[in-house]
RNA sequence: GCCCGGGUGGCGAAAUUGGUAGACGCAAGAGACUUAAAAUCUCUCGACCUUCGGGUCGUGCCGGUUCGAUUCCGGCCCCGGGCACCA
């Protein structure tokens, strides 16, 4: 009787023999060629979705490939501890941070254990342990010393019930989600790293990053965003001081009409010290939240200020305006407004009754109503002044040169980029070392004495929001420049801090020092693995990072990441009822019955519990909020790692989202059981096969040839990570294996097919492939064997199949000779019944002939 | 609102990215085996027409380039991701 397959048995004894053998711990080899495979660090967030199993396995597919290619391959695996999540259970369960995120690590680590990926974990790190945050307070002080970094007002979330600072995912529908108050925008002091310092390099090296994905490129260098412009100053009138703007479009400055401020601009304060009104706008104008998507869709609102400025060229006065489109935090809080050519000043203009001004018209001398809309195309200048008459080019120059003689402006570059903010006023965080002292202001904290340690032994109630924000025990410390008393800092990092530099720790674990020389054996990264929402704020933090570690004399590379591949999301059907009070219950698909027409086309879905019926809220990335997040354990435990990566592998290419649909991991499974059936039942006759000259029949040497068309496939597959069509390149093998007949022929085939079959799967499938590996008697180890390469023989044929199309539509296919001439193809394309049918009284003007594919006879 | 993707059978997808649209799998249907069921195996499976040879249409929509377009170009529609304090 043949074994079963078992893979909760099979896959706890490979797992177990991989650990014996140390089969993933790697150590420096300049001997050998290293290969760094990193997926994105999970949160811990209490145990693992599908976004997790994908993301880790398409990682640990990477991974075997390449060891499997020879290459000394370093998979390590770690945990992005610190983070809200962790405060919002504290709050809800009456915990400690500290203890909830570790527990959480103990059970994920136990699942990535469990679905076999193949990690050293000798590595492990989390980011809340002090031996890992200590360095990067002990950087930030570095960089506060070399200047770049700084302190400012910057604009927050404000609860005023709460009294607490809110993220934005804490905005719900621009309330706080805990107090249900109108959130408020409030400017506070905190911490920024200069990253425009390195804008230019980060743009520039962008070109160089040619395993990235275009569609990543596309999105930093936008988002990094250099305009080249003019920066220049409008008078106040009645005033010393200006107003200094920044514009892309100095072609329109004749244009202007008027200009505006931030509701929070000192000119707008000032102003409203004598009018109750202008007080009242700018009351109005902090409520709500700090999005960008928010601020560019709310309505856009404004208020004279009675203040005017002096346009820099005309002398012209202008009124200003505050308002609350223009962010005190962005650029110079101020912006010239030009309504006729600039969509945004043209719809305020309409609202406030402000004259709108035609300076540009098109090239080609159309014309147009600029009442009705601005023209927003460059164009040549007209109305202004000595300008008038030059294209949009000229201009450019020739009015930044009339400013810069004046000392009224310059050209200036600009980014989209702002500096990085790294204060949250968060507990559960890396505390930023850093002392408040009355006689001797900001002082860094000692390198010698971090780390300053986050107090993990917090007591919570319902009232603690920051347990270390009025925590004197915390904060009272001594000034280490003077001596006298001071209070530390009590805001924490944003947890991109950690994870811009986790990579690089991982090459050094242990080391005393941010990193050792061990980072530049395996630096960079030659492939990053993790979700495409990190496409920008993750990778460009950590490409900034990597350029700061760089100057700091830690690492030799320019860049972290070599070669970045982003898994599309894992998307799963939402439902949801409404609630009295217009929020919504929403439902686990896995509690939703879905009723279906004939044609499978969902028609209602229900509710198991009541069978009433639900909304459907259509496919989502799978969240706790939208409570559509399928959890894999339930799969695993059925049926076994191998097949949970497998049917995620199989069911699209790892760079598209990934819709769940529970059936299809039956049929991943059933394959597995298939080809476990295959090997077991032969397993006698092949494990003592020996190789031998056999003659091959004809449909065993089209076998052979389908087998290694297969292979060829599936190789350039793994090259372009297109895992999909590798598995089905091995169904389509297996299924081939299948027709196999019982000669001594066959059975030579069948052993060869199997190896093949075994060694393309075995990264993606470990423990079935690694047992069937050795029960055919190939080795011991899968991952050790060579990586197998198509017998070009198998591959050659005698004849092609050429599709024979007239007037672009397929008429026929024939068979033609491999390697005949151009005209041999015509010729016997001409001779097919079907195609001299079609062809009938027409004259046959063209014949395009393309080599192995097809004849296209163009008549008519 | 801005930036970036995606849209192909009932479903997930494939097409070596200008050359046979739908490989592989799921679901469904029919049959074989079985006392029966499960499992397994075999066949059918885009729509319409058909004299059963084959024909017409079909890759979100409209238009263009080409002998030939899922693929390239222009314009739209819908869905998803990001927008700096979720990670």
């Amino acid at each position: 009787m043949q074994n079963q397959y078992n893979p909760a048995v099979l896959e706890a004894e490979v797992q177990s023999s991989w650990v014996n053998n140390r089969t993933f711990e790697v150590s420096e080899d300049p001997n050998k060629e290293k290969f760094y495979c990193l997926s994105m660090f999970p949160y811990p967030s209490g145990k693992l979705h599908m976004g997790h199993v994908r993301n880790y396995t398409i990682g640990d597919v990477i991974a075997r490939y390449q060891r499997m290619l020879g290459k000394n391959v370093l998979q390590p695996m770690g945990w992005d501890a610190f983070g809200l999540p962790a405060e919002n259970a504290a709050l809800k369960n009456r915990v400690a941070p500290a203890g909830w995120t570790y527990e959480n690590i103990e059970y994920m680590k136990k699942q990535l254990k469990r679905l076999g990926f193949g990690y050293d974990w000798r590595r492990e790190l989390a980011t809340c342990q002090p031996e890992y945050y200590q360095w990067e307070q002990w950087l930030f002080i570095e960089l506060f010393k070399k200047g770049l970094v700084y302190r400012k007002n910057a604009v927050v979330n404000w609860d005023p019930v709460d009294q607490t600072v809110l993220a934005n995912e804490q905005v719900v529908d621009g309330r706080g989600w805990r107090s249900g108050a109108l959130v408020e925008r409030r400017e506070i002091p905190q911490w920024f790293i200069k990253i425009t310092d390195y804008a230019d390099e980060l743009l520039d090296e962008i070109d160089q990053l040619e395993g990235w994905p275009e569609q990543v490129r596309t999105m930093q260098r936008n988002w990094i965003g250099r305009s080249f412009g003019v920066q220049m100053d409008f008078g106040i009138e009645g005033q010393t001081e200006v107003l200094t703007i920044y514009t892309t479009r100095p072609d329109t400055l004749m244009g202007v009409t008027y200009v505006a401020v931030a509701a929070e601009h000192p000119l707008a304060l000032r102003a409203a010290e004598q009018n109750p009104e202008l007080a009242d706008f700018i009351e109005a104008c902090r409520q709500g939240g700090t999005t960008e998507a928010e601020l560019e869709t709310i309505e856009k609102k404004g208020m004279p200020l009675g203040i005017n400025a002096v346009h820099p060229v005309s002398g012209e006065i202008i009124p200003v305006y505050a308002a609350n489109f223009v962010l005190m935090g962005y650029g110079t809080g101020a912006v010239m407004a030009v309504p006729g050519h600039d969509e945004r000043d043209h719809a305020f203009a309409i609202k406030y009754n402000i004259p709108i001004k035609q300076v540009i018209r098109p090239k080609d001398g159309s014309s147009l109503d600029i009442q009705a809309g601005a023209y927003v195309e460059k164009g040549i200048l007209q109305d202004s002044g000595p300008f008038s008459e030059l294209s949009s080019e000229e201009a450019f120059d020739a009015i930044a040169d009339w400013l810069q003689e004046r000392g009224k402006g310059a050209k200036s570059k600009n980014y989209r980029l702002r500096d990085w903010g790294v204060s949250r006023q968060r507990y559960w965080g890396t505390p930023i070392p850093m002392i408040h002292c009355a006689q001797c202001g900001i002082v860094p904290v000692p390198q010698e004495e971090l780390p300053v340690r986050l107090p993990e032994d917090i007591v919570y109630d319902e009232s603690t929001i920051n347990p270390i924000k009025n925590n004197s025990e915390f904060s009272a410390c001594r000034c280490p420049k003077c001596g006298g008393e001071a209070e530390r800092e009590t805001d924490t990092f944003d947890t991109f801090m950690e994870s811009s530099w986790y990579y690089a720790r991982y090459t050094s674990p242990g080391a005393d020092a941010m990193l050792d020389e061990r980072a530049n054996y395996w630096l960079p990264v030659d492939q990053y693995v993790g979700g495409i929402e990190h496409a920008v704020l993750h990778l460009l933090y950590a490409r900034f990072y990597h350029k700061l570690l760089r100057d700091a004399g830690l690492v030799k590379s320019d860049e972290p990441f070599t070669h970045l591949l982003t898994q599309g999301m894992v998307v799963a059907d939402t439902y949801y009822r409404e609630k009295a009070d217009g929020n919504r219950d929403w439902f686990n698909p896995t509690e939703i019955d879905l009723v279906c027409d004939e044609k499978g086309r969902p028609l209602t879905a229900k509710l198991k519990a009541d069978s009433e019926p639900v909304v459907i809220g259509g496919n989502e990335k799978m969240s706790k909020s939208k409570n559509n997040g399928i959890d894999p354990q339930a799969l695993i435990d059925r049926y076994g790692a191998d097949t949970v990566r497998l049917y995620t592998m199989f069911t699209s290419p790892p760079d598209q989202s990934l819709e769940w649909r529970d059936d299809g991991v039956e049929g991943a499974y059933r394959f597995l059981k298939r080809l476990w059936a295959l090997v077991e039942s032969q397993q006698t006759t092949l494990s003592t096969l020996l190789p031998g000259e056999v003659a091959y029949g004809e449909s065993q040497k089209e076998s052979r040839r389908e087998l290694h068309e297969l292979l060829k496939k599936a190789l350039y597959d793994y090259q372009r990570h297109r895992f999909n069509n590798v598995v089905s390149a091995c169904m389509g093998m297996t299924n081939i294996l299948y027709k196999l007949g019982g000669s001594k022929a066959d059975m030579v085939i069948l052993k060869e097919g199997l190896s093949l079959v075994l060694r393309l799967l075995a990264p993606i499938s470990p423990h079935v492939a690694h047992h069937l590996w050795r029960e055919l008697g190939f080795g011991d180890e899968i991952l050790e064997s060579d990586w197998p390469e198509p017998d070009e023989d198998a591959l050659k044929q005698e004849s092609l199949a050429y599709v024979v199309q007239v007037n672009g539509k397929v008429r026929a296919t024939i068979q033609v000779p491999a390697g005949a001439e151009k005209s041999v193809a015509e010729q016997l394309a001409l001779e097919n019944e079907n195609v001299l049918r079609f062809i009938g009284d027409l004259t046959i003007r063209k014949v395009i002939v393309v080599p192995n594919k097809l004849v296209n006879i163009v008549a008519n």
